[in-house]
RNA sequence: GGACGGGUGGCCGAGUGGCUUAAGGCGCACGCCUGGAAAGCGUGUGGGCAUGCGAAUGUCUCGUGGGUUCAAAUCCCACCCCGUCCGCCA
């Protein structure tokens, strides 16, 4: 959620910033709830002169009765007083949840180093490791998996329907292997600590961090009692501290978390849908980081890196890509992507998304922290990343690493997890 | 899912319509006292919104949202959460 506060007095700076999304509707609606906002703060001027009056007054009337005085001429007054109050509280209430529910509609502000443009239009930032060799020609993973007896999409699809995989055997076992390094490798190098969330959230959580109320078609939503898979760990972590005021010696504050994700993809399907490229279901470690203002373009670079060497470890080459304002996502101030090489479709992967989300989050989850000794509470800043996402990096890891009689050579680090250097057809 | 009991400030806890500016205690901060400390004494101590350069003032806030009333922590309605017991269950 913008702060309005920061636009009253112009902010060109920012409305250029929010220009460079490259939609116009969106200045449109700042200048509505700009509008929308200074006629709610003349209700509120007006409303509380009442309501000061009124509670003088109701004292008075308390004192007379004490004293066994008549009152009936103030309480005939007050019964006016109290009409006008109530019909100005309903004005206002409609104006400021109308206010609102425009506010939350609005996106944030890009950060001032994001390039504008559009999808396709990022920046490279830097590139790591070389695309593997081949002296044979690289089967895509679909392929490599289902001859080894890991990948079994049919019989996903047979359970839940297109885009819900199955993993059996190795395979299942390299899933979980790849957990379980990423855990301990943010863990015990990275100091973050591990948080094993629910994988249901309610409404609330998905507004603080911006999935709703824009996005509600991407989400799977339980019926009854309206709850909602989570589509990244990113929300149910960052909620954890939803409501709160954090001591601000405690910043930053750094969680890890496994969950599965589960996105509709709706207006995806048919789009780069093949294998485990695209799909309703997938596992993912997160990051997560709750920071001073001050500090959050550092602890971005930080996070970012944590990510990455998350994939320098499993030996997969990779880019560091700026995502350009217009093809931002909704809360993001600021995303840098990690994209894998794979061999197999010939095609660079994303697997992590890094972005930070300045105050944006935070002020619609109502998270702040106290500066140092006195002054007001203020909205931290939030930020996270894939490091990283399961599903791709499996598809890098069986396409990269494949051998010509089928099999597929782990990287060190994950020999003692899987219990095997080498997945072979059995 | 059913029955009963709860939800008050950073914490404990009093408060069944106006004398509450939410008693009292603990904690915390500052001051006095002291060679220094403890004890003691005194003062202060939540958040949102609005106005204001600021000091400050007003308003809202006793789980949440409505309602009754001139006036609600207190009365009414709905919901949420916690506890105990019962039922069901991995």
């Amino acid at each position: 959620m913008l702060d309005l506060r920061a636009f009253r007095s112009g902010a060109e700076d920012a409305r250029e910033r929010l220009a460079r999304r490259g939609d116009p509707e969106v200045l449109d609606a700042l200048d509505r709830a700009l509008a929308m906002d200074a006629r709610r703060r003349e209700f509120i001027a007006e409303v509380e002169v009442l309501k000061a009056r009124r509670n003088d007054v109701s004292k008075e009337i308390g004192n007379r009765k004490r004293e066994g005085e008549d009152a009936a001429d103030l309480i005939a007054d007050m019964q006016e007083v109290a009409d006008r109050i109530r019909a100005l509280d309903a004005e206002l209430q409609a104006v400021e949840s109308g206010l609102q529910d425009d506010l939350l509609k609005i996106p944030n502000v890009p950060d001032d180093r994001v390039p504008a443009g559009g999808e396709g239009e990022f920046e490279v930032v830097q590139e790591w490791g070389d695309r593997p060799a081949f002296d044979f020609e690289p089967r895509p993973h679909w392929d490599v998996g289902s001859e080894l007896g890991i990948l079994d999409l049919e019989r996903g699809a047979r359970i839940a329907g297109s885009g819900f995989p199955l993993l059996m055997g190795a395979g299942a076992r390299l899933n979980r292997g790849l957990i379980a390094f990423m855990l301990d490798l943010h863990t015990r190098e990275h100091g973050y600590t591990e948080v094993a969330p629910p994988f249901l959230t309610n409404r609330d959580c998905l507004i603080g961090t911006g999935q709703l109320p824009k996005f509600e078609d991407d989400q799977y939503r339980t019926d009854p009692d309206d709850l909602f898979l989570v589509p990244t760990a990113e929300v149910p972590v960052t909620n954890l501290h939803r409501d709160e005021i954090l001591d601000g010696q405690d910043l930053p504050l750094a969680y890890v978390a496994y969950t599965p994700c589960f996105r509709r993809e709706a207006g995806a399907a048919g789009r780069d849908t093949r294998g485990l490229l695209r799909v309703h279901q997938f596992d993912k470690v997160e990051l997560v980081r709750f920071t001073r203002p001050e500090d959050s373009a550092a602890e971005l670079e930080l996070l970012t890196r944590h990510a990455e060497t998350v994939l320098e470890k499993l030996e997969l080459p990779y880019r560091r890509i700026l995502l350009p304002a217009g093809d931002l996502g909704f809360s993001n101030a600021i995303t840098y992507d990690l994209e894998v090489w794979s061999a197999g479709v010939q095609r660079w992967l994303e697997v992590s998304s890094c972005s930070s989300y300045t105050a944006f989050q935070a002020r619609r989850a109502d998270i702040r922290f106290r500066p140092d000794g006195k002054g007001k509470p203020a909205a931290v800043h939030t930020l996270n990343g894939s490091a990283v996402a399961l599903a791709r990096t499996l598809v890098a890891l069986l396409e990269n690493n494949q051998q010509a009689d089928g099999s597929v050579l782990l990287p060190e680090v994950l020999h003692d997890y899987v219990r095997q250097e080498r997945l072979t057809i059995s």
